[in-house]
DNA sequence: TCAGTTTATATGAAAATTCATGCAATTCAA
DNA sequence: TTGAATTGCATGAATTTTCATATAAACTGA
């Protein structure tokens, strides 16, 4: 049985919603087992491609409010896997970035994520979900990349 | 300058996750104008379709944990918002209405929500929106539409 | 019908998030 | 340069969410 729920079904905002809760979540169950949160995860595989990312670049990225990142880093540092370091050139900025442990803790995942985003986009076919794909990202877009 | 994050671009949970924070943000600005939380913004615009929703309905339209509703829903029937009954088939459920107070309050969202929408579809193309909505329809019922 | 199971919700304690604010470093303007 | 405004982050208090569990109602099968 489907939950339509009269006016939510065919807004836009709450199939975006919908679509990426649904999403993440089947992950969620991959990242847990590893003994992360969905928050860490998401930390730590940004972090996975930079050297480093201030404390306002996280937030932006991974949607949180920045004393959310400030504290999720302060769990994530008591816990080693990411470590802390003041900006040369801007003293106020605090860079994070990924200890070797979080390297090694992080790159398997990155591997599972791979694998499932495979398999959500070969079940929808791989030109729909090339296209949606591109709409998603013109629709980041045009709302201001921030 | 956009936040390129080295994993997350291009990656479709990551893009879903932002596509729907922004969307949702925009609008937000209007619901928290009104006074309501997102959540209450939510619960309350999947009630003003039905008669009543339960606990448990909500929380799966609404995308939180149960235990979240039951005390989201506590607090907005302390607010006035909505009011509670017990199920005549089923004793455990409590089914959750708008009172005459909460619909007045939800009216002028719903229609401000469908101003946005309109704006957000038309930024993209009515028909690259529609072909939006298409896909994101597939992907939640591909993935189980609980 | 009755014991065992499942389902729907509630609840207290713990954890995470958010708001408001504070402070220090930086930038801006005159 | 210097005072004013801005930016980046931290922090305490309040709010919200979550986890684990409890309870009661509804099923299930002998």
């Amino acid at each position: 049985m489907t939950h339509s729920a009269g006016f939510v079904d065919d807004y836009l905002a709450y199939l975006l919603a919908r679509a990426s809760h649904l999403i993440s979540s089947e992950f969620h169950a991959v990242v847990e087992a590893s003994g992360l949160s969905l928050m860490e995860w998401r930390v730590m595989a940004s972090l996975s491609g930079k050297d480093s990312l201030s404390i306002n670049e996280l937030a932006s990225i991974v949607l949180a409010k920045q004393p959310t990142v400030t504290k999720l880093v302060g769990r994530m540092q008591d816990a080693g896997w990411v470590k802390r370091c003041d900006a040369a050139h801007d003293k106020r900025q605090s860079l994070v970035s990924l200890t070797a442990a979080g390297r090694r803790k992080v790159q398997p995942l990155l591997k599972q994520a791979k694998a499932h985003e495979a398999q959500v986009v070969s079940a929808l076919g791989a030109d729909p979900a090339h296209q949606l794909k591109l709409m998603l990202e013109r629709l980041i877009a045009a709302h201001g990349s921030t």
